[in-house]
DNA sequence: ATCGAATGTCATTCT
DNA sequence: GTAGAATGACATTCG
């Protein structure tokens, strides 16, 4: 992808972009110079040169390589092409062995006439109109078809494939091209992208049949890599092609380092599929396809239905297996696992022993092993490319889709796009699950907020097949309750998620039980501060009106004692003087005049007059 | 794009 | 000791 970003894109930030990724130490599979070049030559429109060059370059190739696929062998076991004295295999060509997995740039020497430059150059004619697109930061599915049809995987005998009655320019991608499409893809905003496009072809079940370029878009992130499953993966074949294909270009990027050597022998082979359905046909001699089909299920299918599934999806046994309801989800499930590079690098699904058994060998009794919280993980699985993928499958397919053959395994997984610290909401259910299974899982926030899953315990209980309702499991009594559940042999992935739906049930209505409390309380609370608001209002009002009262009646007790006192004479006929003279009411009732002096003496005795 | 309400879930404590 | 209730805290969804 970043090839071809680089390539279409002639603005500075395809530049700068190439130059973040070289400082992250992230191989394009071609010299930096080789951008800048490339970019040089569209700026000068030297199309036509490039046509004529790339015309002979081609045929160059597809001789060279002839050549070389009649000399050499893919040795499977060491991942190496080996000279071999027939040349019967048409696949075998690279002489390279398949380093290419590791995201080392492709040594091209031999089988590689054209230049990455070239490359670029043809797939900026080819692709005009896609150039435009990949600025968006989610790339169009026509935008990263293109490159994911070739994929890294290829090796250099792939381009030597007929050019001439291309359909599609994608076809003459060199293995640098596709490597860097790879890298491209790895990246987590790319892969979100094409998550959600792949989910979206899901959902519609339009696959892509035709080479019309729209068409091949969703198929562009796949990569071979999905052969690395061999027989259990054919289960993917129910699975479109592109999810399978796509799983393959992201495992590359995101694969652990066990898991390369086993990729890189495979590599040859899946290069057949990992054109897209267009590409597989055109490129690939049937002779080929048939070959790789043969010896990997998973090659034969993706090649078959990148062209064919709409019409006459290539179902194998395991297919046919996976038709049936509940088995189907939990195969998915299984191949997922099984895919998981953690488990086995993904690549030989017999290593894992769920994904190894088709058929349900984990299932059991009929569910997976896995509590709600491992279908959860199964969607956030940290590190496998596959976790998109198998949420997308999740999501869209496992709660209803049960009964449809869909085997979620196809999707192997594109690298995962971002590592999230799983919610800690979830420890409980992964530690649960992780005695349930192989690989582990990481949930990832997205993932779920995303997933506009409904009742979710309630597709989890389906998916495990969980004979309860919801409502039961959440509501019965106790005794009720275990007894249902003594009457029903379930598994122990079976029984946490009842536990789990139980608990979550009775938390739920409690929850909102005590939501509403809260809000009762509050509505109380606030209705008692109204009325203690209006008590309080009402006591001012009050203590407004004693002080009123109290005042008046002081004035009036003033005005009566200055009335008396004013009628008081001596023996002369004089009146006293208010200032030295005071009137005093004694304990029995009698009233005394006291002088001011003798205040002091008369404090004690009365206080019920005071002079004003 | 942001915000807040509603809701689900988890962890913890109480019963 | 277990199950459930209660509740705070956090996450997610939705308008």
């Amino acid at each position: 992808m970043m090839m071809d970003m680089e390539v279409l894109h002639s603005s500075q930030q395809d530049m700068d972009l190439i130059d973040i990724l070289w400082k992250q130490d992230i191989d394009l599979g071609a010299r930096r110079e080789v951008f800048d070049y490339n970019h040089r030559q569209k700026e000068h429109e030297l199309q036509r040169q490039r046509e004529l060059e790339e015309e002979k370059k081609l045929h160059l190739l597809r001789e060279q390589e002839k050549a070389l696929l009649a000399q050499l062998q893919l040795d499977e076991e060491t991942g190496e092409y080996i000279p071999r004295p027939p040349p019967s295999a048409p696949m075998q060509s690279a002489v390279t062995p398949l380093e290419v997995t590791q995201n080392v740039g492709f040594t091209q020497e031999d089988s590689d006439a054209m230049s990455f430059d070239e490359c670029l150059q043809l797939l900026a004619e080819t692709f005009p109109v896609e150039e435009t697109e990949n600025t968006s930061v989610c790339l169009d599915t026509t935008v990263v078809s293109a490159p994911s049809s070739s994929n890294i995987m290829m090796s250099p005998e792939q381009p030597a494939l007929s050019p001439g009655p291309l359909l599609s320019p994608p076809q003459r991608m060199s293995p640098d091209l596709e490597q860097a499409w790879m890298e491209l893809l790895s990246l987590p905003e790319l892969q979100q992208c094409l998550t959600m496009q792949m989910e979206d072809t899901l959902e519609t079940t339009t696959y892509p049949l035709s080479n019309s370029p729209e068409v091949q878009n969703p198929n562009f992130p796949f990569y071979p890599m999905t052969n690395l499953t061999d027989g259990e993966t054919n289960n993917l074949n129910v699975c479109p092609a592109e999810f399978i294909n796509t799983f393959d270009g992201s495992v590359p990027s995101m694969a652990p380092p066990d898991s390369v050597s086993q990729m890189e022998a495979k590599a040859p082979q899946l290069n057949t599929n990992f054109g897209t359905e267009s590409f597989g046909d055109i490129f690939y001699p049937s002779t080929i396809l048939e070959e790789s089909s043969s010896q990997h299920g998973l090659e034969g299918n993706e090649s078959t239905a990148i062209s064919d599934i709409p019409n006459k999806p290539p179902f194998t046994p395991m297919d046919l297996y996976s038709l049936s309801p509940g088995d189907a989800f939990d195969r998915g499930k299984h191949n997922l696992t099984a895919d998981m590079p953690d488990s086995d690098s993904g690549i030989s699904s017999n290593t894992s022993p769920n994904a190894s058994s088709p058929a349900k060998s984990a299932y059991g009794d009929g569910s997976f092993g896995y509590s709600d919280s491992d279908m959860e993980e199964m969607d956030h699985n940290p590190g496998s490319a596959e976790s998109d993928y198998s949420e997308m499958f999740s999501l869209n397919f496992q709660p209803d889709d049960l009964n449809t053959a869909i085997t979620v395994s196809a999707p192997i997984g594109q690298p995962q796009q971002q590592q999230e610290k799983k919610p800690k909401q979830y420890k409980t259910d992964q530690a649960e699950e992780s005695g349930h299974n192989n690989a582990p899982f990481t949930k990832d926030k997205q993932r779920r907020r995303s997933d506009v899953r409904l009742p979710r315990d309630e597709q989890r209980a389906k998916a495990l097949k969980i004979p309860f309702t919801i409502d039961m499991i959440i509501n019965l009594p106790v005794d009720d309750f275990n007894e249902m559940m003594s009457k029903h042999q379930l598994n122990e992935a079976q029984l946490a998620l009842v536990r789990d739906i139980r608990r979550r049930g009775k938390n739920k209505v409690a929850a909102q039980n005590c939501r509403k409390r809260k809000m009762e309380n509050i509505v109380g609370l606030e209705g008692e501060l109204d009325s203690l608001r209006e008590e309080k209002e009402r006591l001012l009002s009050e203590k407004s009106q004693n002080i009123t009262n109290l005042k008046e009646m002081k004035q009036q007790l003033n005005s009566l004692y200055l009335e008396v006192f004013s009628m008081l004479r001596d023996e002369k006929g004089n009146s006293y003087s208010p200032s030295n003279y005071s009137l005093q009411q004694s304990t029995d009732g009698s009233i005394f005049l006291v002088p001011r002096i003798k205040k002091t003496f008369t404090k004690s005795e009365d206080n019920h007059l005071s002079p004003l």
